[in-house]
DNA sequence: AGGTATATTGCAAGCTTTTGCAATTACAAC
DNA sequence: GTTGTAATTGCAAAAGCTTGCAATATACCT
């Protein structure tokens, strides 16, 4: 499980410069549930360091999937949520009838990884997925 | 395989409007060689009929979407692709470092609806998915 | 500690898509 | 053919995210 500390190890080991910009964004997606949007994390920065720009936290964001360090999902809200990587990866269902989320073991996806791998060489990222469809009580 | 007339019937039977704009819209989708962006749809369309708004596009857009007569692809190029659902399924595979697309067959994610269907009784939506990773010459 | 190169930031503008609202128009009923 | 009404559109503004550029600040080297 990456802790902060991890992450800011990874930052400096592949030569980035640790702002405290940089330092603040990881601590609110370390210190939230693990969905958290872009503007909510720009909402805890400014709290403490009001200057901050969001295209800063876009472009943190950004660096830190780069580095595989944070997953992001779309659940189809018209904004992108994020979740650390050390925390764990996990799947979702999304009823586009009721909105219900069903949570999906990881598990579920890893022989589809594993066909793609195998017939056409492709390492798929599939950390983070949002499928969507209907649930069993819309599908009726 | 539907044709702009199966469009029509089922946006009438369904009691929406046969507008001028929807007309042409629809005529635009089925008419492109199946990965079309809003913004050229648009272009079409006001080449003929000016007043035409970007708006009424993305209306419509959503529209048959929901009557799943069109399918929206995420490419990862700040913008959405769709496709006439009458002209068949497939995926594609993405390579974040390339860029390069290989397409997929619909075959290869039976499988993981079936599980999906059966273990929570989830109606997958996967008609034209986006799957990103690494394809072989990039993942050396 | 001080100087330097360059990564990073803030700002402003832009892009894609969505939305509220008033004006317009398709279609059904007469 | 007229009329009524509800669906649809155009417009303008806004939301979410990205990008170019000049100013700033980190980390390295002495």
């Amino acid at each position: 499980m990456n802790q902060p500390r991890d992450i800011v190890k990874k930052l400096t080991e592949h030569g980035y410069r640790l702002t405290p910009q940089r330092l603040m964004i990881v601590s609110a997606i370390e210190d939230s549930d693990g969905h958290i949007s872009a503007e909510e994390i720009y909402a805890q920065v400014i709290a403490k360091y009001p200057q901050v720009n969001i295209s800063t936290v876009y472009r943190t964001l950004e660096l830190l999937k780069k580095l595989g360090l944070v997953t992001e999902t779309d659940f189809g809200e018209g904004r992108v949520r994020y979740h650390p990587a050390g925390k764990g990866h996990h799947h979702h269902l999304v009823c586009q009838e009721c909105g219900a989320i069903v949570d999906l073991d990881e598990s579920v996806l890893v022989p589809l990884k594993n066909v793609l791998l195998r017939e056409y060489g492709f390492s798929a990222d599939l950390r983070h997925l949002a499928i969507f469809g209907r649930c069993v009580k819309c599908s009726q």
